[in-house]
DNA sequence: GTCTATAGCTGGATAGAC
DNA sequence: GTCTATCCAGCTATAGAC
């Protein structure tokens, strides 16, 4: 069942220039130059360009939640682990320049038709959505508590969406810093 | 100092088709023909595409403020008025079809070279977070309170910004709705 | 399954007449 | 300042040989 290593070189480069230039500024013809095959063996592999974006976004989610795991292996805490979460995004965005979320400039830029994208940057942030209120499930809060755990769940998870917004527009980490310490207060 | 009548219907165009349909989905080719002008016209008044989007995004952001205010107008309360941001953003989400956030938009779609997007929408980002502050400024708090009033602000408008993420996700509200329960909690 | 070659179109931008 | 006409580079996608 193993994919041919021509099927993943072409994934790799689209994954890189996708995420740095956009996908809509980013052409079928620099995707085969840079991976150096024809551009018929990249239709062959994927049907349309959408089709490389749909295999794009879920390469993309796997690849993320691998790094995250790797990040936060060390922290067995789980309000510990929580906290982390904010301070991986830190790390994530200065490795990839402030570019923002990848999920979320997806959505930012697909055609509005384009419902399996949607649907499959909905399904990644389901699951760090799924990753938080896991994570608070096993925390024990003091009383009395302002807002339910559900409440906390949403709260953490929009803070981390708008400031990691925020760091693509400011190019600037500060407001990821912002919520973690909002979250600590909170918790 | 009157701006010509072309140069308004180019930027009604313009504005409209950005953001229906995405500043890199949309052409010249097109915006020319729906506003009945000939290409050369444009390009009179906006010398390059980028200088159309700087215009853009700045007369998107009086138009939003402009709206903005008007809803918030008939609530005198600082809280109740800072409560129905949260309400006027269901409201501009669910008639603009749940398009998200127009100003992250772009930052998720502008080519990264194109510094004076991201400023100009960092400008209004700037905007809506000063108008926070200002409505938090006049608000009589129960004590002791867990957070203070810059993370408060700090809270409300990460929650908005990715809350509206989530509504161009989603396509729905509720997590704008969400955020609006959890404001309330925590004033 | 990979290649070369190209179709068919649209992109942003400009020249020059009026 | 608006028009017509056009340039050329880029786009997604396909045909057909090997």
């Amino acid at each position: 069942m193993k994919e041919s290593a021509t099927k993943a070189r072409i994934l790799d480069v689209a994954s890189r220039l996708f995420y740095d230039q956009g996908y809509n500024s980013t052409g079928i013809n620099q995707i085969i130059e840079e991976a150096d095959i024809a551009k018929a063996s990249l239709y062959n592999h994927f049907p349309s360009k959408r089709d490389l974006l749909a295999a794009y976004i879920q390469k993309a989610e796997e690849s993320w939640f691998d790094k995250m795991n790797t990040y936060l292996e060390p922290f067995k805490d789980p309000k510990a682990k929580l906290l982390a979460l904010f301070d991986f995004r830190v790390d994530h965005q200065i490795a990839n320049n402030f570019a923002g979320c990848q999920f979320t400039k997806i959505s930012a830029e697909v055609p509005k038709d384009d419902l399996r994208a949607f649907e499959l940057v909905g399904h990644q942030k389901n699951l760090v959505k799924a990753f938080i209120t896991e994570q608070l499930a096993q925390i024990k809060l003091g009383q009395p508590q302002v807002l339910s755990k559900e409440m906390l769940a949403d709260t953490f998870f929009l803070m981390l969406e708008g400031a990691s917004v925020a760091a693509g527009v400011y190019k600037d980490a500060s407001a990821i810093k912002k919520a973690k310490a909002i979250a600590e207060k909170l918790l």
